[in-house]
Formats: C-alpha cells, structure tokens, sequence
DNA sequence: CTGTAATTTCAGAAATTAATGGAAACGAGG
DNA sequence: CCTCGTTTCCATTAATTTCTGAAATTACAG
C-alpha cells in the first residue's frame, strides 16, 4: 500500500466521509472505501483497501460491488496484474448525478409507482376522507415533479450546469414572466 | 382517534413513509408520527399517535421532538385540553426546504468546517501528495458551492421556485452567454 | 401550595444492521 | 480440464440503533 494512510489527514478524511455515510443511509465501510478511493492517484486492489481500512475482504468485496453499482466506483485492469483494481469518479458533478440517479431509481421510482397506485385506489371512494386523497395525491404529485427535474437537469452539459450553479438565486432574473424576486 | 387508520390505504402510506425515512437516515418511527400527521386534518396528541400506530408513549415523545427539531411538525394549543397537540407542515416545498435546511445545518455545515481546516493544514505540506491537496480541496469548494446554492434557492419566493422546475433543463434557453443546450 | 395529568429522560432490552472468516464458486492461464 | 489466485456467499458474531417502561420532571388546576 502506498504511504498515503500514513498522512493523518487523509486517515481523518476517511474517518469523517465513512460518518457522513453512515447519516446518509449507505454503510460505513462502503463510504470509507470510497473515500480511499477518491484520494488515491491510482488504481487499488482489493488487498490492499482490506490492509489500509483494516476491513475484511469480503467486507471489502462487497463494498466495491455497491460503490459500481452506484458507477462511482470502476474497475480498471493494471498491466501485469491479474488482480481487478478500482478507481474512483473523481469528478465531483458527476459523482453527485451518478448518486443521485441511483437513489432515484432505487427508491424514487418505487415510490412514485406505489404512490400512484395508492391514488388511484383511494380515488373517488367514498370511505375515504377529501383531505386524505388530496395529500396522497400531492405527495404522490411532488415526488414526480422533483424526479422530473432532476432527470432534466441530469442532461444539461456540465458546464450549463455549473454556470446555473453559480447564478443562485440571481437565476430569477432570467425566467420568463414577471421578476417576483 | 379518528378512523383514519381504519383506511388500508393510510396504514400502507405510513408503513411506506417509515421505509422511506430508513433509507435516508431518519428512523422509522419519527417517519411514521410524520406521515400519520400528514395525513390528519386536526391536531393529534401524543396519546393518540401511540395507540394509532403502536408505538411506546415515550418513542412518540422523541419522534415529535425531532420532527419539531425539522420544523416540519409544531406544537398547537386545544381549546379545553391541557395536552400538547401536534400538526404537520402540509406544504411539500417547505417540508423539503425545511428538511434540506435541518440537514445542512447538522451535516453539512460541520464537513464544510471539517474540510476547510483539513484543507488549511495540508496547505504546503512537502509529505502531502499535490494530488491529495487538491482532491481534498475540490471536495471542500464543491460542498461550499452546494450550501451555497441552497442558500440561494430557499430564498427565491415559491412561485418562482415552481416555474423554475416546471422548467426543467429548458432553463439553459434563458441562461445568458452561449446556449449550450 | 398540593395533587394530578402530561411530558421527558434514561438505562437496559430487543431488534436490526454490519462485519467477519471460512467455504464454495469462479475464471484466467497454462 | 487443472491449478491458482481471486471473488462471492453465507452463517456466525459484533456493533449499533431503536424501543421500551419506569422514574423524574414539568405544567397546571384548584
């Protein structure tokens, strides 16, 4: 393994991002190894992710298989070595995107499925309260809304993206109709 | 209590909503008292949460404090009744907003904190690889930029907000410089 | 004040989730 | 079609989180 881990802040940063993980859903030995990953300049076997977090290879095996899965995460081949290496999506922007293109379709999608499905049940029953159908029907409504945006603004070019970013709320200027800002 | 819980539909919406929460961090109770407050037109008491959704008196009491910590639920006084009651934000916009708002500030905040101080002390360090440094760097500035346009975004009026999504990517159209679209 | 109802706190129990190590499966190279 | 190094699976153990009930505290009415 290179020296990198003999850096404490590079120790601290792990150590920190495997937390942040962990407040966010996705476990903390996944979040540490993708935080090995991001700091490393090269590609890293296995072997050496166990020895570096001190995390069992199975552990470390399964960790990786979830960092692909969300694409953040790829295997790349090194010349001479028969052993899979990884690296990691560098680029913030499109980390973030890939994450969050996951989660949509992990738990968004299904919950829009499911919430449109409730609707349509609960529609023009009787039994059930209006103020019930309306809400089911709003959130159901709501969620849509948020993953068509996302979807839209996932095909902008980076840097459209990033120019949007940088706006804030000045965007308001921009927009069609009147200036409410 | 009301017979909401009466309606199949209501108990599969909570039960949903205590997933939801699970996979994003929040606990599964605190995600149920929310969805079952969502979908109540009065106030309900602390009481009445419990034996809607079987819950112990005093789990009930955590989850309304730490949804009260969200500001998406507050407390409502009862003409005639000395217990606490309780409601739900139900504007969906503001929930999300206050929800983002409460997570940045727990979050957020503190990695931003974290990696500028990190970033501080790498600065110049011989023995910390370039690559390091910057990667460490770009990390900070990135989550910087992401508050930063929350910030931005939760003080732009609603209506503004709305046409903003229901624009979807088409808003490369009134950015300014070259239409990258 | 005093007594009662309502709420919060807290330490331990229960449940859930994560991590481990060994065994089985896999696959590239011979 | 073997062999060797690697990866994946799975049952067990460990760690963490959640939930509970009893005790403490607070709020309030008389």
């Amino acid at each position: 393994m290179s020296k990198l881990l003999d850096i404490p802040e590079v120790r601290s940063f792990i150590l920190h991002w495997g937390e942040m993980g962990t407040e966010w859903g996705v476990n903390r030995s996944v979040a540490q190894v993708h935080a090995l990953l991001y700091l490393s300049d090269r590609p890293l076997h296995a072997e050496e992710i166990c020895e570096a977090l001190a995390l069992a290879r199975s552990n470390v095996s399964t960790g990786l298989k979830e960092l692909q899965s969300y694409q953040i995460v790829r295997r790349v081949h090194v010349e001479g070595d028969r052993r899979d290496h990884f690296v990691a999506e560098t680029d913030l922007w499109e980390m973030l995107m890939k994450l969050a293109a996951e989660r949509k379709r992990r738990e968004f999608d299904p919950t829009i499925q499911f919430l449109g499905e409730l609707a349509e049940s609960v529609n023009g029953r009787e039994d059930v309260p209006t103020h019930v159908r309306e809400r089911i029907g709003r959130m159901h409504e709501f969620i849509g809304t948020l993953t068509g945006w996302y979807a839209d603004v996932r095909n902008l070019p980076k840097p459209t993206l990033v120019r949007l970013m940088k706006l804030g709320r000045g965007i308001a200027r921009f927009l069609p109709g009147k200036s409410t800002d």
